[in-house]
DNA sequence: CGAGTAATAAGTCAGAGTAAATAAAGCGAG
DNA sequence: CTCGCTTTATTTACTCTGACTTATTACTCG
């Protein structure tokens, strides 16, 4: 009775849900490229051994997050990247499970240098004590444990989270996602790149005052700031 | 042999599409609370009038935008808002299926607000021949149909979705479904409220001619106006 | 109060039949 | 004979049925 190693579809909560992340992999980074058409349900259901209903739903779900697109009789085609919902929080963890586009990675970047200093400026306006205690503590982990270690970059994607939160924007809110892989995917890369450039507290800590004081143009300011910096420091990083 | 017109399960492209539809605009809509109980898949797809498997690939799409989780025994429960990919263009679209929250509404303009600034000035830098085309053509028809007819209303989405997509940054064209469905809906209470209050084109144009220029800060400041002057309108005939 | 056990609901599987969209064949008009 | 339209055929996803499995909760008993 020898052991049936060959589970050739990721893992995943479920059998469906591994399945949706083996084939959510394999479509975000670019193994099966937009307009190609995946072989038939029987098939593939075959080929990754699972029954057609498991792997029927593991589809939906590529459907649902606007990866791919099936009708009769023409298959299920990858769309192109411009209908990926990109924000999805699955989608981005699929992205950064291999080795990412360095382009996504640009872009999240753009996309927080935009809306974190806006959303810094609105959390001061609208934070109350427990936003504040919740940026405190995160900010107290991130110094005990540094970003060299797992929850020390818990942390600091906690840090940004709390922020978010304190805006009272559901819509911002759901950006924590992407947001949260930028910030997670900078501290990946300055690893990599061995030396830690420069501290990264004081500038969380500049920012959480402000935050604390009310003072909307100084937290939009500092947390320009901390964006600017961790922009470079990955950028260099990623040059190398 | 009567019709059987009972198919209280809304529309969509599928059986399993209008199903999901069905559920999402009821769950999006506050009918079934957070934390409240589906009943079970057997029960619920008879009541339903559909198989287990078409109501449970409904489901699935329901899981992979957040909206609700599953467990064995534990059934299907709606998930509390934070967690809700409330970016997503079809959770967006059933929440503004019905009469939407107006939190929801003000949470969108306030995300426009940030990002699209923001965008027209990215939008300046990298724009070419292509862009500006759209864009203008967009506003040809904008001005041809005006915001009162429904082509009219989709050259509005037309234009701002050029400008997104001139910054070449796909994160940013992917907030094209909220910034969009935000614009919509300044158009449906604008015509609700009757009177026009002003003519929206000038400030298009100026958007428009400061993208097409290359000037960036010009193009921030003028889209700045444009999102201000109908957050104004829109929140003007939201309390009517 | 903790370990074992039963009940429950989702999860998975198999196979058959339906519906829709494309491609191919047929046919009539020019 | 060619072109354009209609009909047919085929392919593929879609829906249905019903049975079986697994995970989790809740209960019971020690």
């Amino acid at each position: 009775m020898e052991e049936q190693a060959r589970k050739p579809r990721g893992t995943g909560r479920r059998l469906r849900g591994a399945v949706a992340n083996y084939l959510g992999t394999a479509i975000v980074s670019g193994e099966i490229a937009p307009g190609e058409r995946l072989s038939g349900e029987v098939a593939n259901a075959e080929a990754l051994d699972v029954s057609r209903s498991a792997y029927r739903e593991a589809v939906q779900v590529l459907t649902a997050k606007g990866l791919v697109e099936s009708r009769p009789k023409a298959g299920t085609r990858v769309l192109p990247r411009h209908r990926w919902n990109l924000l999805d929080p699955e989608v981005l963890a699929w992205a950064f499970a291999k080795e990412p586009d360095l382009e996504i990675v640009r872009n999240l970047f753009e996309l927080r240098a935009i809306v974190e200093p806006a959303a810094a400026r609105l959390a001061a306006e609208r934070r109350d004590k427990a936003d504040v205690k919740a940026m405190r503590d995160a900010l107290a982990a991130m110094r005990r444990f540094t970003l060299a270690t797992d929850p020390g970059r818990v942390a600091d994607r906690e840090f940004h989270d709390a922020i978010l939160r304190a805006t009272r924007n559901d819509a911002l809110v759901a950006l924590s996602a992407g947001i949260g892989a930028a910030v997670n995917w900078t501290t990946h890369y300055k690893q990599r790149a061995r030396a830690l450039p420069r501290d990264p507290v004081p500038d969380h800590i500049r920012v959480a005052d402000a935050i604390a004081a009310g003072d909307a143009e100084a937290a939009d300011k500092a947390m320009r700031v901390l964006v600017e910096m961790a922009f470079d420091d990955t950028r260099a990083a990623m040059v190398r």
